[in-house]
DNA sequence: TGTACATCAGTGAACGCGCGTTCACTGATGTAC
DNA sequence: TGTACATCAGTGAACGCGCGTTCACTGATGTAC
């Protein structure tokens, strides 16, 4: 143990390795499967023996956990990155294209087959609805328009229905409409783009980033 | 080996093992996922040894591969039959949406997370492209209406890139508008379900089935 | 600056486990005459 | 109907493997005086 802030030559030299531990392990991934994780096999790939690995993680399941810990935060980070440089929901939607692109494993991390009994410790639940904020801010109107009239379709037994079942938006004063369009967004972005990664789209012919802007174009009107 | 249409109270037997075999599967991978299936695991369930399951699936990979092809067989049925009795859009979304529901782990083994480097055999792409073909037939607007000016928000651009890029519906004569409408049946309601059966709504407060039919409202008008 | 001690990284052996799969074999069930 | 043979289901032992994890230990690195 170290006092915060007082970092130690051996401080850097823990963290590097940790670090390294998890670009193996995403490697791993890649190739195989978060199933296919091997902490031995991790090991061997660094030269090292198997048990040295328990210097930096208690076990594979805490390294597997802070892997999902990882892929949350950083697509939080990506989302707010481009939220704060003032794009709007299309633009996210472009932002949250290019993160599962750039690795589609761990978008699956996060988003793909759920392990039956696994539950996310809080801390991680926490940055999932963080996300969903960051969606929320900008599926608002923006301040010109005082009146919606025609946000696409309005629909208003949805709407009526996310009203008075709102909790995850507790924290949140946007209106029905917007809690609908986060939603939609979510939901219909994620349809594309977990079906594509899956290659359920390949040998079909046309490109998935035209049907992924179709719905960017009709979510942001 | 019998000679086809001859049915020996031995193959009749053979039958019911396989398909006791395939059950326990099943509720393996309900337990525990696709990766922690285990051939002995399903014989010591069934009080047999585990090399006699080998009578029945010449290895594990086999099997998997059965039960796959089983998953996209029994959906293709079920948007089927629901399309033979007449169903529109909508009516099919609520069949994919019961069949979903009635067994997740089912779902995924189709639609969740790739295994890297896992190809399926043909036959079964051809039943998916089977499926596909069903969802184009009802996405044709139906006979009455010869001019359908407004069909929900029609978007040019990713229509005229379908007209050109339509392999995946070389079969079928449906117009530009119709594919548009078939992927987007797919997509959208492919998010909302894998999110809901992944349990990313879980403490969100409202219902998957509410946000579910408001898609169905807007593919079908 | 030098010595004494504590801390930490990493090793190798070992444990227990479960996996897929092969193989020689036993015993029951079916088939042919 | 009865016998002789072939077919098939299932067993138990065994192989080789890799896994996660524990443990006693060595050697290097840091810290305190």
């Amino acid at each position: 143990m170290t006092v915060a802030g007082k970092e130690t030559p051996r401080d850097r030299y823990r963290a590097q390795l940790r670090a390294e531990i998890k670009e193996r392990a995403w490697e791993q991934i890649a190739a195989a499967g978060a199933p296919g994780l091997s902490l031995n096999a991790i090991a061997k790939q660094m030269g090292m023996s198997g048990p040295a690995l328990y210097r930096y993680f208690a076990s594979r399941d805490v390294l597997i956990t802070e892997l999902i810990r990882d892929a949350y935060r950083s697509l939080a980070d990506t989302i707010r990155t481009a939220a704060a440089s003032g794009a709007d929901l299309a633009g996210l939607g472009r932002a949250l294209r290019a993160w599962a692109l750039d690795d589609p494993q761990r978008y699956f991390l996060i988003y793909g087959t759920p392990v039956p009994g696994y539950h996310a410790p809080d801390d991680i639940t926490a940055i999932a609805s963080e996300i969903m904020d960051a969606l929320l801010e900008a599926a608002q109107p923006t301040g010109k328009a005082i009146v919606t009239v025609d946000e696409g379709h309005p629909d208003t037994r949805l709407e009526a229905h996310l009203a008075q079942h709102r909790k995850w938006a507790a924290d949140h004063p946007a209106p029905p409409a917007a809690l609908r369009r986060a939603l939609l967004f979510w939901t219909r972005l994620h349809g594309i783009l977990s079906l594509e990664l899956a290659g359920h789209f390949t040998g079909m012919g046309f490109d998935p980033a035209e049907l992924y802007d179709n719905e960017l174009r009709h979510l942001s009107q």
